[in-house]
DNA sequence: TGCTTTTGCGCAATCGATTGCATTGAACGT
DNA sequence: ACGTTCAATGCAATCGATTGCGCAAAAGCA
């Protein structure tokens, strides 16, 4: 690699010290220097094609303008629009990310922990963290500006961006209950993690206040947020001989297994039994009968996550609201029939 | 943030100087110390929860251990797997990466590989390079280890690993050959890219092989690999006037916009026409009809040339295959009808 | 004009880790 | 027993940028 220019180099260029340089190229500190001086100076960096070493000014400073953004799961189609949210903040500062997947792994996510703080990221967004996450909570302890987005760390500090949940399940639950349902499943998320513990609370509480009465195995919890898991929880719900009608879900990824399972019963979506998911991931409008759905608001989260992070990080005595809640939408489609 | 602990600290807690330390924690250089003293210094490092400055040792070894991911748009769901890939080599190896979108705007790719290279990127392996991208050529001449995936820099001695898009599309068009199509029309990719371009050429070779003799206007060329663009090209290719029974599209996004635009017009996929993508993007086989595409190893692809890079990093002497073609795969799904 | 204040810039330490060279002490050979 | 060799560790420079302090010259003041 050829060499790049630094600062030493511009000094010799134009005569002076290399603290003048710096100081002519700070624009910040440009303060008490001759404008003469340093126009020649800002000239000749132009000229010489100077590029700031940040590793050099990251170890002196210690601010290397890196945040670290912790994903479960990079494939998986929720996160990406989150990434572009944060960068859409972050880039047009002057931050760079590093990202990592944790793949759901309270192990990896310690070692990708270790991995961001050697690297001494100025901040941590995190989108993958468990209800309860000692090791994070300690970081943030620590000091490091952290915030988490679409999930967060309950009995902590940590601010968080999430989705109305409590809103988005009882909008649904409404929904159906308007088109006639009564008999109502619930496949839910796994209960290690905030959106599916949170959206199964959500489910209980709205059921109790329409006066539902369901049965206890109406709910059937899932361990992973995917297709095989909510195939796997609707065979447990047909298996238990309860005549339901529909299964909101929490999340796509859920009911488009349990449509397909359903299927393969013999059953169809939605003349058989009415299925909703949650988060309205790309695609669906595309694949039958298309699922009723909730929007949620990912490139808001993650660009509003990047804003809250930013804050903490140049401002350490702002004030930073706990909980960013943003507003969902119910997407009407085909997966719900209207029964009498 | 709590001051991490340094060489400096564990060299006085363990009574040695800081360079002992140093070498007593290189699992290479631990030559010529008493096993007595480096053990004393690692038991010690690890109960101060020693973690070692990823900046310094960058700034002194000019290795950051850290690569550069240029990708498109990581919300293109094509791309993740790549990046995943990507990580699957380098993570194990001790590298970060940062992740950069350039959109597909040559300005922005620009300044974001200005900011790869002020963080001392120790290589870059670009998944959005132009066919012509005198910029990345120049960079990579400098010295700087670089790979791209997925597309390729033409006239350039820039490693790439590509899919094997002059057999993925001859296997097609001979599938719908074989299915009775005659008249086959292509909706081709930006020109600009040598995906876009590769694709229409093989497209053009594979018509001559088989002797198809097809109108001038049997081509409709694309912008953007999108769904706006199949449906633009796609009444293109009906403004003709042209009886075609199939379209070979360049990408799974291009098939679904020019099915939905086909629709439109009162046709439908497969019964009036037959259409084809490529790429094989998820859910795709949810979907009706069920695209019939050529499933390319996105993963393997991301893998592969993160294998590559790593020895150009390591090895600079070390020859690397100019370009490495991944072997496709049709995938037969329902949008393409036998016809007599 | 002589003294104080301000302005403009250089000096040198610093961030944490690495590494060529110097130094010390012990082992070795004759 | 004494010079030589080698093993084990210390010393100090270095990577590139930043920044508190200091110094000299210029400006301001009486």
């Amino acid at each position: 690699m050829t060499k790049p220019v630094t600062l030493k180099d511009i000094a010799r260029e134009t005569g002076v010290h290399v603290s003048t340089v710096s100081r002519a190229l700070d624009p910040n500190a440009r303060t008490s220097l001759t404008t003469e001086v340093v126009e020649r100076i800002r000239t000749a960096a132009e000229r010489m094609g100077y590029r700031p070493n940040r590793l050099a000014s990251g170890l002196r400073t210690r601010r290397t303008m890196t945040v670290g953004l912790m994903l479960p799961d990079i494939a998986n189609t929720l996160f990406p629009p989150i990434v572009r949210g944060v960068e859409s903040i972050l880039e047009p500062k002057g931050y760079a990310s590093i990202i990592v997947n944790t793949d759901g792994d309270r192990e990896r996510e310690g070692k990708l922990v270790d991995v961001l703080l050697q690297r001494g990221v100025d901040g941590i967004i995190h989108a993958a963290p468990y209800r309860s996450d000692p090791r994070m909570v300690a970081v943030s302890r620590q000091g490091m500006p952290m915030v988490t987005v679409n999930r967060q760390i309950e009995n902590s500090q940590i601010p968080a961006v999430i989705n109305d949940d409590a809103g988005g399940i009882a909008e649904m639950l409404h929904y159906l209950y308007d088109s006639g349902h009564r008999q109502i499943a619930h496949i839910a998320g796994p209960q290690t993690l905030s959106t599916g513990r949170g959206r199964m609370e959500a489910f209980k509480v709205a059921t109790r206040e329409l006066g539902l009465d369901l049965p206890e195995h109406a709910i059937a919890v899932s361990s992973h947020f995917d297709e095989d898991e909510g195939r796997r929880c609707t065979r447990e719900l047909l298996a238990t001989g309860w005549k339901f009608t529909a299964i909101l879900c929490a999340n796509d990824r859920l009911a488009l297994g349990a449509i397909d399972e359903l299927h393969r019963h013999g059953l169809s979506c939605p003349d058989h039994v009415s299925v909703t998911g949650y988060n309205d991931i790309p695609f669906l409008d595309l694949i039958p009968p298309g699922l009723t759905t909730i929007r949620i608001q990912q490139f808001d989260a993650g660009r509003m996550s990047a804003e809250l992070l930013v804050k903490m990080m140049t401002e350490p005595d702002a004030t930073i609201p706990r909980t960013t809640i943003l507003p969902v939408k119910l997407i009407e489609r085909g997966s719900v029939k209207r029964i009498t």
